[in-house]
DNA sequence: TAGATTGTTAATCGATTAACAATC
DNA sequence: TAGATTGTTAATCGATTAACAATC
């Protein structure tokens, strides 16, 4: 373990957490309110109050005993936890429904990922247009990536082609990786890669319908 | 904790490895290949071979010392725990661009789950079909999950709308709810709700970017 | 046989949960 | 004040990792 990051560990389950309080208290901002406590986030999120006193705890924040904590000084926290008050620049591969689907989100903005272009080998894609991001050919993505000094690439491409994907990203000069395909793919160990497959999560789901007789 | 599934508990992380393990085999198996051990198991995934082994037990499969698994009785010893070896019929709420995706990815199907409506309130979408799913007006969700019984509903809607979605699946006979928004709904403790939100995985990525300082 | 792998029990590690004094 | 909440330390729980005999 690195000792200069050691005060910076964070486990990830409080960092998953951490997202939900983030979403929690920018709603509770936005109708007025200015503190909170663990007891009413723990409520409102179905999770454990001693918990989420944990997990405010490595956010540094201090609160106030019988009131609670400022929820402007929380989101503070949580977004410097998480590196969201930092804007990122991304490239995403693939632009089939799954990856329409990322680059219509507009909340990525909000936390800072800035999805900046698109890449397919789809010819008949290339050069149009999604929620403003345009779609440019696949041989191009190692320079561009390169020029626009890209830290994060986000794969959206089928099973087949998430390794190849992959490969190219690195070879731009890519750091870390969002993947979205099912497939585990390979890199050197200083590359960052995040699995978003929603088949683990549906795993989850139907083994709890099994296990609960539903 | 019930007894009777006592037998049948699986550790949360190992379902979701189980999920990768899955996809893996069945490449082995279009291979050609028979047999598999741990240790490939673990190169291949980048998982520890310990963990692999570990992750089998639960499954009951026995392998042979020095070969190994067949790999046919662990995709059967997989199936039967993450339920995937039985057809479930779901039901989708929000054909946006989410919810399209979702429509389109053919993957469900081979592991069970069959969508088989997708319901909007946008009138310009009711009565269209996206990958042979069509999408019906959102009033009639509720007599026609009851009329079709259907126990899983899907959320792919933004987050205003997610805790009304999930009252309606549930006022419809929903017994389990897939939810895609970063809205943490609130249910009675007999329905099962798994979150695939995808922010929760952003978090750890950007999290990572910052401690390790790339 | 020798060596790789399984099967199983024990040790370790880390996250969650509990307990309780301090505080406003 | 009384009582709710914070802050912090300790206990518990459960997943991961280690160890090693059994096996082919």
């Amino acid at each position: 373990m690195n000792l200069e990051n050691i005060n910076n560990y964070v486990p990830d389950p409080t960092v998953r957490r951490l997202s939900h309080y983030k979403f929690l208290l920018e709603n509770m901002k936005k109708e007025g309110r200015l503190i909170v406590s663990s007891t009413l986030i723990a409520k409102e999120l179905g999770f454990d109050s001693i918990q989420v006193k944990k997990d405010i705890q490595y956010s540094g924040i201090v609160g106030q005993p019988k009131k609670g904590y400022k929820i402007s000084e929380l989101l503070a926290g949580i977004d410097e936890i998480l590196n969201w008050n930092k804007v990122e620049k991304a490239i995403l591969i693939g632009a089939g429904s799954l990856g329409t689907a990322l680059m219509q989100y507009n909340g990525f903005k909000e936390i800072g990922l800035n999805i900046v272009a698109s890449f397919d080998n789809d010819h008949k894609k290339v050069g149009k247009f999604v929620n403003g991001i345009e779609i440019i050919e696949m041989d191009r993505l190692e320079v561009a990536a390169k020029i626009m000094k890209i830290k994060i690439g986000i794969i959206a491409v089928p099973e087949e082609s998430a390794q190849s994907c992959a490969d190219k990203l690195i070879g731009g000069g890519i750091k870390a990786i969002w993947n979205f395909s099912p497939k585990i793919i390979q890199v050197k160990k200083d590359i960052i890669v995040e699995n978003a497959q929603f088949i683990q999560s549906l795993a989850l789901l139907t083994y709890k319908i099994r296990v609960n007789k539903i």
